[in-house]
RNA sequence: GGGCGAUUGGCUCAGUCGGUUAGAGCGCGCGGUUCACAUCCGCGAGGUCACUGGUUCGAAUCCAGUAUCGCCCA
């Protein structure tokens, strides 16, 4: 590159329709998707991209996406993870550090078959009559009309992710991971065979985890049913002799091997040990005694089913009861339920009530309010059955994920969900991993005829049986998937290649952050943590980020069918998708909820207006003498006016704060500080103070040094807001003169250098360089002032177009020396005009106080208003009672002996001021006031 | 039943883990067509920080309890 190549630095503008003259209105429309194009043609998403300026020196930052589902489109959920999680990215890219936002899409078993069917059913066909191999087909037919789908509405949103790592849970790569992820817990022991008594949901006709069950309240029945007891062992029941025991559900009657009482319970206390016979099964069941059995519920005396009933499945346990399935797949009462064999279990509930009540076994009945199992995905009522199923042992691999975060390897932002993860680790059960459906990754275990179990990770399955040797031919594959959570929980590593040990996963894992909703912490966050740590040894993240679920502006969940919905891409289209990641961004804080309603997206996109705006006058207003092409620099210190120091200042200390925002992830305070330092420091101050800097008859070198303040102040600005608003700041930013080349611009390449997207992160030392603390807060208290005439002139009811001669007595020296700057952009501000003489009185002055500090106004032109003398009486008593009682509130807490000891001394020095200045604006208004 | 959280102006929320006068947006009131922006500008009103007690020189912030609301787990 020729020298004279090398010196140009300013950018051409990219090819972007409406960008050329920058047009009056933001119409994000008009340029979002070309500056998408133009960031994913310069190749600066990947950490190894052709565009990337990653410095490989520094640690990598690593967020691994939470997949969406295939079947699902973009919903404000997915738009708030993208949201934060490319402002994280974006953040980190421009720090310099390798930046890998790897993105996914999740399979979804349940949820995706249940999408298919209904497809299925407008076809007229089923899952059951193609069949397991035709549905799988058609499934995978559909995948390629989904699987692209929101990956393309996250790019709508400027999602800055590794598309080149795009991955899908049921690709090749995750399959294996899934294979040998299962092999290894099982040649450990850690998953395991077994039947057990599991939630299954028979309208999805599969079996759930824990997790999957929504316990959800209603109002039910208890009904009270008399069983009767039995004589001896023929198994006769008594027709005077009975127990009456309280039951929710009647039809599980048929499944009851035992009625229960509390041992302590003298009601029942000489029934212990005999017999009573099931009703309509004739079963004769023992009445046992244990402690699990409240007395003060129904009768005290219960029934026990335990192959349906959790508590009952554990107190069967411990009497070695007999477990009667009763319910089929499909809901429907076993043969084992004798009459009521084949009846669904609801209707067979109704059977067996008329049937008791008929024979009189039907005692009582009352309303009772309960808590039901439902069905996460179809609202059915969950039956507990059991079934021979595959599962994780959980304890050993929770106590692994447990000192993770007890050694402070993981971190939850915010802290207090340590707690919720600790509580619910601590009472994990096991994992069922097993799932009846098609769509999925099938369980790699095969069977032998004699139940031997042969688990393989092979993709061909196993040459033989691994405990009796029978060829591959005479085993059969157990036909179950996996929990789709399952290749979830292997995500962090299974995108990076493992099992093999490939060079992404040596460099980015384990990850950085990793940003969810606490609504899956368990689901999700917990199983990655335990599989990470059993399978890799390590921890698959360091920051586990929750953040809070989105909500109409009147707290309720957004729903669809409610129409309280926004829709993210709608938004995207009328206000633009900055606007809509700037709002989501605001309003979080982490760990809480939050509300976005109309209001808040056009409140967002008025900034990105104002934003547009303020570049558009910036660039308007460059002084003819300058080069157009001359680079970005801060302007030359002999040429700066207090108010580019404090404007340098002020975006120094913004660049600081903003910085450590990010750095404890506090996103929303981020863009909090950044919407107060554009619009109200440098829009309502600065730009407005420049507007007289500017003016034509002002030095040269002046109207430079103001110039190159507010090309240099935007530039920082846009840099900062960059990540959550990633669209409109580079197309303004494109518009900027560059940078002087720095040694650090050296690792730029080719034409990636040219976009902000990794242009580099401030750190406000430049700034630092050149701004004199002294005069900047000089500057500050000067603006103040002003603000205390503009309100004086308010309050006394002044016409804004009047100008007020105004006459200007600063006690410290620094004011008064940042006064006799800017008198000119002052007197624009607050409409005066400047006096020279110091005998501005009469009727019609105003006097401002404050803190070293009068100023005195009166009108050019007096015009009759007669109120105006009382109204400023009035205003001047008004303000010095308040001042009277500040200072005495001052003055006690300096009379306190303990505070003066024992505060910091800077606190007390910080008081003693305070009132030294109160002091001064009371004598000052007193003798206003008595003059 | 156990656990977690929330309670700050009319509304929605900040308040960076104790320090001067508690902030913002929206809404409201008054006033504004000054050549970046009416998707705007200026000024203002409005809060005993849910309540009670405690710790402290000092509490919206820490501790204990109470009330109301919400969430999670059983």
């Amino acid at each position: 590159m020729s020298t004279a190549e090398g010196a140009r630095t300013t950018a051409p503008a990219p090819e972007t329709a409406g960008l050329a003259e920058l047009p009056r209105t933001y119409e994000p429309a008009a340029f979002e998707a070309a500056i998408y194009e133009h960031w994913a043609a310069a190749d600066v998403f990947a950490p190894d991209g052709a565009g990337s300026r990653a410095d490989w020196s520094k640690p990598a930052f690593v967020i691994v996406m939470p997949p969406p589902n295939v079947t699902g489109a973009l919903h404000l959920g997915h738009a708030a993870r993208v949201s934060i999680e490319d402002a994280m990215t974006r953040q980190a890219r421009m720090m310099g550090r390798p930046t890998l936002w790897l993105p996914g899409v999740d399979h979804a078993s349940i949820a995706a078959q249940y999408v298919l069917d209904q497809i299925l059913a407008t076809e007229g066909e089923s899952r059951a009559s193609l069949g397991r191999d035709r549905y799988l087909e058609r499934m995978w037919r559909f995948m390629d009309e989904t699987r692209d789908v929101i990956s393309t509405q996250q790019r709508r949103l400027g999602a800055s992710a590794d598309w080149s790592r795009l991955r899908f849970t049921m690709d090749d790569g995750s399959a294996r991971a899934v294979r040998t992820a299962f092999k290894r817990l099982h040649d450990a022991g850690l998953a395991y065979r077994e039947e057990a008594l599991i939630n299954w949901c028979p309208g999805c006709r599969t079996s759930l985890s824990d997790l999957e069950v929504i316990g959800t309240p209603q109002r039910g029945t208890l009904w009270f049913v008399r069983y009767h007891l039995s004589e001896g062992e023929d198994g006769i029941p008594d027709p005077d002799a009975w127990i009456t025991v309280a039951t929710t559900r009647p039809e599980t009657i048929l499944g009851d091997t035992a009625v229960a009482v509390n041992p302590d319970d003298p009601r029942y206390r000489e029934l212990i040990g005999r017999r009573v016979i099931v009703p309509f099964v004739d079963r004769p069941v023992p009445i046992i005694a244990d402690e699990v059995v409240e007395q003060s519920f129904g009768t005290g005396a219960v029934k026990i089913t335990p192959a349906h009933d959790h508590d009952d499945n554990a107190t069967g346990r411990r009497h070695g009861l007999a477990m009667v399935n009763v319910l089929d797949d499909e809901g429907r009462i076993t043969e084992a339920g004798g009459p009521y064999a084949g009846l669904d279990r609801f209707e067979a509930r109704e059977r067996i009530l008329r049937d008791l009540e008929a024979r009189g076994d039907l005692a009582e009945s009352r309303a009772h309010e309960m808590v039901i199992g439902r069905c996460q995905r179809s609202d059915d009522v969950v039956e507990p059955r059991l079934k021979t199923q595959w599962f994780v042992r959980t304890a050993p691999l929770a106590a692994k994920a447990m000192a993770a975060v007890r050694e402070r390897r993981v971190r939850f932002v915010p802290e207090r969900f340590e707690k919720v993860f600790f509580n619910w680790m601590e009472n994990i059960h096991d994992w069922n991993l097993s799932r009846q459906l098609w769509w999925g990754h099938r369980i790699p275990a095969w069977y032998c005829s004699d139940g031997h179990a042969t688990v393989t990770d092979s993709e061909a399955g196993p040459d033989a049986c691994s405990t009796c040797a029978r060829p591959a031919a005479q085993l059969t594959r157990d036909p179950d998937i996996f929990d789709t959570w399952f290749s979830s929980g292997l995500w962090p590593f299974s995108t990076l290649g493992w099992p093999e040990q490939t060079e992404d996963l040596s460099r980015f894992y384990p990850g950085t952050v990793m940003e969810t909703g606490y609504d899956i912490i368990f689901f999700w966050v917990a199983r990655m943590m335990m599989l990470g740590q059993e399978l890799i040894g390590r921890e698959p993240f360091s920051t586990v980020y929750l953040a809070g679920l989105v909500r109409d502006p009147h707290g309720q969940k957004m729903s669809k069918t409610k129409g309280t919905g926004i829709d993210p891409l709608e938004v995207i289209g009328e206000l633009g998708a900055d606007a809509l990641r700037f709002a989501l961004v605001n309003g979080i804080t982490p760990g809480n909820d939050q509300r976005l309603g109309r209001e808040k997206l056009e409140g967002a996109r008025n900034f990105a207006n104002k934003l547009w705006n303020a570049a558009r006058f910036v660039l308007s207003v460059r002084p003819t003498e300058m080069d157009s092409d001359q680079p970005l620099r801060l302007p030359d210190r002999a040429a700066m006016g207090p108010a580019e120091h404090w404007v340098l200042d002020r975006c120094a200390a913004t660049i600081e704060e903003v910085s450590r925002a990010y750095t404890v992830l506090h996103l929303g305070e981020a863009t909090r500080l950044l919407h107060e330092a554009i619009w109200s420091e440098f829009c309502d101050w600065y730009i407005e103070i420049s507007k007289a800097r500017l003016a034509s008859g002002a030095p040269v070198a002046e109207r430079i040094a103001t110039w190159q303040t507010l090309t240099w102040v935007l530039d920082r600005y846009l840099r900062l807001l960059h990540p959550t608003m990633p669209f409109v700041t580079e197309a303004l930013w494109q518009r900027l003169p560059r940078e002087e080349a720095s040694p650090s611009a050296e690792s730029d390449r080719g034409q990636a250098a040219e976009l902000l997207i990794i242009a580099s992160w401030p750190d406000g030392v430049a700034e630092r360089a050149v701004v004199d603390p002294e005069t900047a807060a000089s500057t500050g208290r000067l603006l103040d002032l002003v603000r205390a005439v503009r309100n004086a002139r308010s309050e006394n009811r002044i016409e804004p177009s009047v100008r007020l001669r105004a006459v200007f007595s600063l006690d410290d020296p620094g004011v008064r020396s940042a006064y006799e700057e800017l008198a000119e952009p002052i007197a624009r501000l607050a409409r005066l005009e400047p006096e020279t003489s110091p005998d501005v009185a009469g009727d019609g002055t105003i006097t401002v106080v404050a803190p070293g500090a009068v100023v005195r106004l009166a009108p050019a032109v007096d015009r009759t208003d007669d109120g105006r003398p009382d109204r400023e009486r009035a205003r001047l008593k008004r303000e010095l009672s308040e001042s009277r009682q500040l200072l005495q509130a001052a003055q006690a807490r300096l009379a306190n002996d303990s505070f003066v000891s024992r505060a910091p001394a800077a606190i007390v020095d910080g008081a003693r001021r305070r009132e030294a200045e109160l002091a001064e604006t009371v004598r000052r208004l007193e003798s206003r006031l008595g003059g």
